[in-house]
DNA sequence: TTGAAAGCGCTAACAT
DNA sequence: ATGTTAGCGCTTTCAA
């Protein structure tokens, strides 16, 4: 009950010996012999004795914590939407947060950085970065020493968050390639690999009629499916793709749907560039009476949780966001402790996950 | 770019003054000559001072951060399903985080905490607890000062987390009222009232064979909106009202409504106790060829995402989670810095919003 | 209003 | 193998 002021010096009393000897027992330093050892252990169990996180990071210059920073390029206006908690300056909602948190794209990146930190006590700190000054707010996190470094996911093509951690020498590793280049380390997908996974798959069900629900071609991800999946048709003999952009949200996915059918409405397959997308599709098909997929074969991409919940359930191209993001976090963890040095990429594979929509 | 290395003491040779004063202006003390804040605030400006967290830390005996603990009762195995990331031990896929972030009222707690921490600089540190080793990891790293209280949001009925940090004296607010109960601060919603809603807007819509698929009869929230809905009723002259338990996921829902169909074919209207549920409650229906509201009226609960994207939309009962996660937040902040002592409830309203599907 | 100085609790270099 | 000791960078009395 007695909070803190439990301090190593009253352990090292408890047990007959000095400070040194119970803060090597704790971080299991060697050269401590083992009956000691013991001692020590049973004077930590019995004075419940827990060391004071702030002491040794000011001495070891760690804290044994990271940042996990969802980073948007856009919305500069920087203010808090929607109505507060009855104290003036209170954003209770915060428009870009509750966003990025319906889409279940971030609990998979949660759950995968979770993974890997929680087996070594480590916890992530959990920052949304969509203004200028909520960018300001992470470095300034950062470079008073409250984490070791940071994980970047961004929403937008060119967030400029990598590049100022880069330029302030701040430990970083990114969720997907930034754009422009920054020398930083990330995790990506073979994304044209998986536009060519999807383009096969359609072919092989016997669809010809083919088109594309294409993510942001601003952001290297929406581009480069596209790229997978035209280069595939075109080997196979299809020089023309109709297309339309979308922006990764189910409503685009529906609206670029429309667009698709009214230019061609002998469509037979679809390659939609992410689940969200895709379920706005299927949704888009079945009030105009289409059927997925005798009429009209859906592929997704991503194998969220919305490619389940989906009617039909949506064939997919897998993206494993959780193996990606325990990456991303034992990269930083590796640049931290100094056992990485230059920045690295790596490319993870995607995977065909077949369905009923197709 | 020069990492760190930069103190009080530097700026202060800068600034042509003691450390002393130099702190002073940074923490905003009065007694401050102006001239000499101004000279000083070049300083920092220039040399581009952060101050060391750890260090304020030591002496201050606050971190400034708060953890954000999704908490459950159950799964006491604490092995890390899923595959590895190739490092042994590190188990990358949390099945336990992995289902709660595809919730989306996480996501709405989430942006509710940082909408009022961010303003104060503040984030929360994530922490999943699912399990016994998780939970000591949650007491250990509060105790060690890594954070100064925590934001209790548990999954199960029965969670022992809050006693837990109420026994170890640690600062603690829960989003919803703990069972067993103790001594700890919560917000909640007046979930009675809210079932209440539910009955009178279907009555009067003219519906009169009602049912209800409730959520689970051992979490209070369960057991409240059920008696709500009810206790209308029997004021309406209903006596008897079928129910079948759900788990609040869409699987449940529709597993629960098929059990109602089961025992009363002839049913013109449904109260489900969240909108997951209510969405396989849709989807049941309309692979049984039954018109949503046409025959069935559906009134859901939370208004959360899927209740936009539930065909039809959903009748819900709002329940206005960034509110209460911001006033949790509130209410920690203020019993950390003394400001607030008594275990305090603060109990929110419902609100019932009418859609498509009623 | 400002400065000097005493720690906060810990780790790590050095001495033994 | 263990103990002694010098800080880590900051806030905060206490004097001036």
């Amino acid at each position: 009950m007695q909070r803190q002021s439990l301090t190593l010096e009253d352990v090292a009393r408890e047990a007959g010996v000095s400070r040194a000897t119970v803060s090597r027992v704790i971080n299991g330093v060697r050269n401590v012999d083992p009956a000691i050892r013991d001692v020590v252990r049973a004077a930590i169990e019995r004075t419940g004795y827990a060391p004071n996180r702030a002491a040794r990071s000011l001495v070891t210059r760690r804290t044994e914590t990271i940042a996990l920073v969802i980073s948007g390029a856009g919305e500069e206006d920087g203010s808090d939407g929607g109505s507060d908690d009855g104290r003036p300056g209170d954003g209770v909602r915060n428009a870009f947060a509750a966003r990025v948190f319906a889409d279940p794209f971030f609990g998979r990146v949660i759950s995968g950085v979770v993974g890997f930190l929680r087996p070594r006590s480590m916890h992530p700190v959990l920052m949304v970065a969509e203004s200028a000054a909520a960018r300001k707010q992470v470095t300034e996190f950062l470079r008073q020493g409250s984490a070791d470094g940071a994980l970047v996911v961004s929403t937008h093509a060119g967030d400029p968050l990598p590049a100022q951690l880069v330029a302030e020498g701040l430990p970083a590793v990114c969720f997907a390639r930034p754009t422009p280049p920054v020398p930083v380390s990330y995790v990506d997908l073979a994304h044209r690999e998986g536009g060519r996974l999807a383009a096969e798959h359609l072919l092989a069900r016997g669809r010809r009629r083919l088109a594309t629900v294409t993510g942001p071609l601003d952001l290297p991800a929406g581009q480069e499916r596209l790229a997978g999946f035209r280069e595939a048709l075109e080997r196979a003999g299809t020089a023309y793709v109709p297309i339309a952009e979308g922006a990764f949200t189910r409503e685009s996915g529906a609206a670029a749907m429309a667009e698709l059918l009214a230019g061609h409405p002998d469509l037979d397959g679809v390659f939609v560039a992410n689940d969200l997308m895709a379920q706005g599709v299927c949704e888009l098909l079945r009030e105009r009476g289409g059927q997925v997929p005798q009429e009209v074969a859906v592929v997704g991409f991503d194998d969220s949780s919305v490619a389940l919940t989906c009617r039909p359930p949506l064939t997919t191209v897998r993206q494993p966001v959780e193996e990606m993001a325990a990456a991303m976090a034992r990269l930083l963890h590796e640049h931290v402790r100094g056992e990485r040095t230059e920045p690295t990429s790596l490319i993870f594979e995607p995977e065909l996950v077949v369905r009923d929509s197709t």
